[in-house]
DNA sequence: AGAAATTTGTCCGTATGTATC
DNA sequence: AGATACATACGGACAAATTTC
């Protein structure tokens, strides 16, 4: 079997499909989602795929894992908001300083920069970005 | 080889290992990590285990990867308030949507955008420079 | 511009360890 | 003790992004 991960890869594809159950009520909040190997009969995936699926739910705190037990649906419900779907998604990557940063910094332009960038999405719209700069070393 | 780990898993020992290494300046800020594949050698781990490990030091925001790229030591330096000689300058104002900040907040390219910049700067040198952008009209 | 090499990303299958029921 | 379920670890294969030649 080949490794096609067109657009999405599946493990993200999954932990959609879990999420959307979690947030409909199909799974109810405190109850415990499939074993590890029932998702796998489900998704046809393997055990290493379906378990990238959870962790990326346990980070958005959607699940909480515990050893012998098994993958609980996160029994508390408020986030702020009455719907609790607001997340925060960040990235970080190099990109060359424009004629306006490389003022700033002192530096010339083309300079090599740290951009930080957050995400924040409010019921999967995207409601900010924010982009952080620094230099790459801190001279202090 | 059976997949004894009293205690302490060997993927954590290894992150535990890497980040003493950047934390004491051995590996600088900014710079890059070694290869997964050096330190599958270096460790006589597999893949997996090495990217368990640094898995860990990007949670832990000490590390940031780049496909392709490699893995780079995370530039900051923790934001004391030691000093208080810093201060932060705001401006505001509006920029038409780059390609991807339109594909973000799904508008089309060129669209108005509230760009809100904040310099901060200690002891006259700026220290970093955040951009938030949000659309105009906030359907919230 | 394009091909090759490098490096991280995704996915599979298997085996064994450890905690819980 | 036995069964079940998650945790750790290995090795291999191919995909995708980047860099190098």
């Amino acid at each position: 079997m080949p490794t096609p991960h067109y657009g999405q890869p599946r493990y993200r594809a999954i932990a959609d499909e879990l999420r959307g159950r979690i947030e409909s009520g199909t799974i109810p909040p405190g109850a415990l989602l499939p074993t590890e190997s029932a998702l796998t009969a489900e998704f046809r995936a393997s055990r290493g795929t379906i378990r990238q699926a959870i962790a990326l739910l346990r980070e958005a705190r959607l699940v909480a894992t515990e050893h012998g037990r098994g993958t609980y649906a996160s029994p508390w419900r408020h986030e702020g908001s009455s719907d609790g779907s607001s997340r925060t998604e960040t990235r970080q990557r190099q990109v060359d300083a424009d004629p306006e940063l490389a003022a700033l910094f002192a530096v010339e332009v083309g300079t090599a920069l740290v951009e930080q960038q957050s995400v924040t999405r409010a019921r999967g719209a995207v409601g900010e970005v924010i982009r952080t700069y620094r230099l790459l070393r801190a001279e202090q």
